[in-house]
DNA sequence: GGGTACCTGAAA
DNA sequence: TTTCAGGTACCC
């Protein structure tokens, strides 16, 4: 479910409610999560961001015992900042319940424990994952964020360059451009005139600067509208987004495009459908 | 590169 | 009953 605009979504409406409050414990109810040793007793959250499609929470605290060093045990600055990282993956939810509201109960796989309230993490098909990492280098991704002053349409002309991958599936790869899923993959295209068997690297100049501005324009207005919704996604507070009501192509098999009135086709790619107009991507 | 598995549920 | 779903890890 979620891509880039729903993680971030996610993220700027946690980082008020959040910010600043005290983790009390991280309660796991799913194992297929994994166990996760380290305690997050005490540690306050510092912010909540979001790093391609994961969301990210900063915990720092003052410095802590480690139980696994030796029988006298020293303070370890190592355990002074962690972090949090979130993949809702195809179905899952981060819900915040400010205390005295009871958090949801169904699909719950895991819960933060917070002074003033409760972090939830739902997730019905339970592909999600969670995760501490000690370093922040950890966290960073191999490919670039779309958003970033530093994807120029050069820089996006570059990594196309020489790929014979159809430009569809190329945008979903994570080791390129971050945080693209399958609903925004086949919008940008559309507003880009480009069809998605197009290879990559076949795109001239022009093309990839159409691309580059799609990618950014698509993105942006989805933020804007809280993201899509189509059955599963809900934001921090349980609201749906509303980029739905826009979407060009994805979902609109046999309906008309809403540029030429073309028919909107839909193909198997890699697995996944695409959505396009055939009449006006090229 | 693409196919498949992972998991659960809704819809065709 | 079968197909499909916003993601990605792992297999050739």
């Amino acid at each position: 479910m979620p891509e880039l605009p729903e993680v971030e979504t996610v993220a700027r409406q946690l980082a008020p409610l959040v910010s600043g409050r005290v983790v009390e414990r991280l309660e796991i109810l799913d194992r297929r999560l994994g166990r996760i040793r380290t305690s997050l007793r005490g540690l306050r959250i510092s912010t909540v961001s979001r790093v391609g499609k994961q969301l990210v929470v900063e915990l720092c605290g003052p410095p802590r015992r480690t139980r696994s060093t030796g029988a006298k045990g020293h303070a370890s600055d190592a355990a002074d900042r962690l972090w949090l990282a979130v993949h809702l993956r195809m179905t899952g939810r981060l819900l915040w319940t400010p205390a005295g509201r009871a958090p949801p109960r169904e699909h719950l796989r895991a819960r933060l424990i917070l002074a003033g309230g409760e972090l939830s993490f739902v997730d019905l098909r339970r592909l999600g994952t969670l995760r501490i990492h000690r370093s922040r280098d950890a966290l960073q991704a191999v490919g670039v964020e779309p958003l970033a002053a530093q994807l120029t349409s050069r820089v996006l002309a570059d990594l196309l360059a020489g790929s014979a991958q159809p430009i569809k599936p190329w945008l979903l790869r994570q080791d390129r451009l971050l945080g693209i899923g399958n609903i925004y993959a086949s919008e940008i295209l559309h507003r880009a005139h480009i069809h998605p068997e197009r290879p990559a690297g076949s795109l001239g100049a022009t093309e990839a600067r159409r691309l580059w501005l799609a990618v950014r324009q698509v993105l942006r207005a989805a933020i804007r509208h809280c993201g899509t919704t189509i059955s599963d996604f809900q934001d921090a507070r349980g609201r749906a987004g509303s980029f739905q009501r826009r979407l060009a192509v994805y979902g609109r098999e046999g309906e008309p495009c809403r540029r030429c009135g073309g028919p909107v086709e839909r193909r198997v790619q890699a697995g996944r459908s695409s959505y396009f107009c055939g009449r006006c991507q090229r």
